[in-house]
DNA sequence: CGCTTTTGACCGGCGC
DNA sequence: GCGCCGGTCAAAAGCG
């Protein structure tokens, strides 16, 4: 009975032990695709830079490039997102930063079941600053707030009625921290929109995203790993992981000299 | 009663 | 030119 033991225990240790040298290898894979994805998201970014520098000198010349600068600019050098994991039972979008805000409108988007909240400041009456609100698709319980605008007025220091428990002089990183991955941003400096949908359900959206580089990875290399990035795209913490790494390798990359 | 939220209508940009 | 879509408006309802 005892050597039976033994046996079971051996062979459980060996069922273990390759999976562990699986996982590794596995793990690898992972490091390695994400390596091929930053290098291919720089060439794009390089690509979008280089466009943007195309279109942006003759601002005036033409007559269609005279209207409203592109959404893509304005939302680089003016919006910040931040993420906030909340209770996936709690079913309002409110993001307590400790400003007051004043929902204006709410609506479904096509590339997001859940529904975007559009809130204005409501402390000043004159504040510019307006948020968004959507849950995260890959994750409901995760909310994406995207801030747009600077605050003309002091911001508060009381905690608000709700009593969420942030630190009182800085509510944002509070925030920032609920979020398990490091993508530090700061609504009150202007910085990267990151897109969290990066795994689009293909509802013709891959035209409207010259970031979807998942697509384009999986296309342009071999079948193994396109089975890893398959099952990756439905990993909800894959994908958050890889938007905080995407994220980060925007911010730590230097500035692009603008003209 | 005043403020906030809800929600359908409206508007303007953009792609086809 | 037309339709789609995101963003905003504004009237009505809800709430303390």
């Amino acid at each position: 009975m005892a050597a039976l033991d033994g046996g079971i225990r051996n062979h459980k240790v060996e069922v273990l032990k390759i999976e562990l040298e699986r996982l590794r290898k596995e793990n690898e894979d992972l490091r390695l695709g994400l390596e091929i994805m930053g290098s291919k998201y720089e060439v794009l970014q390089a690509h979008l830079q280089k466009n943007m520098a195309t279109i942006s000198p003759d601002h005036g010349s033409s007559q269609d490039s005279n209207k409203r600068p592109r959404t893509e600019e304005v939302s680089v050098a003016k919006a910040s997102q931040v993420f906030v994991r909340t209770n996936p039972k709690d079913k309002s979008l409110t993001v307590k930063d400790g400003f007051q805000w004043r929902k204006y409108g709410q609506k479904i988007t096509k590339d997001n079941p859940s529904p975007r909240a559009y809130f204005r400041c409501s402390m000043a009456p004159q504040c510019p600053v307006k948020k968004k609100v959507q849950r995260c698709m890959e994750d409901s319980s995760i909310l994406v707030a995207t801030y747009e605008g600077a605050h003309n007025h002091e911001p508060p220091h009381d905690a608000p009625a709700g009593g969420s428990s942030y630190s009182p002089d800085s509510p944002i990183k509070g925030l920032v921290a609920n979020f398990p991955c490091p993508t530090t941003v700061d609504p009150f400096q202007p910085t990267v929109t990151l897109d969290l949908t990066l795994s689009g359900t293909g509802t013709g959206q891959e035209k409207r995203r010259p970031q979807n580089f998942m697509e384009d990875y999986r296309k342009s290399n071999c079948g193994r790993v396109e089975e890893y990035v398959a099952s990756l795209t439905k990993d909800t913490n894959f994908t958050l992981a890889l938007a905080a790494a995407v994220a980060r390798s925007i911010t730590d990359q230097p500035k692009p000299t603008k003209a």
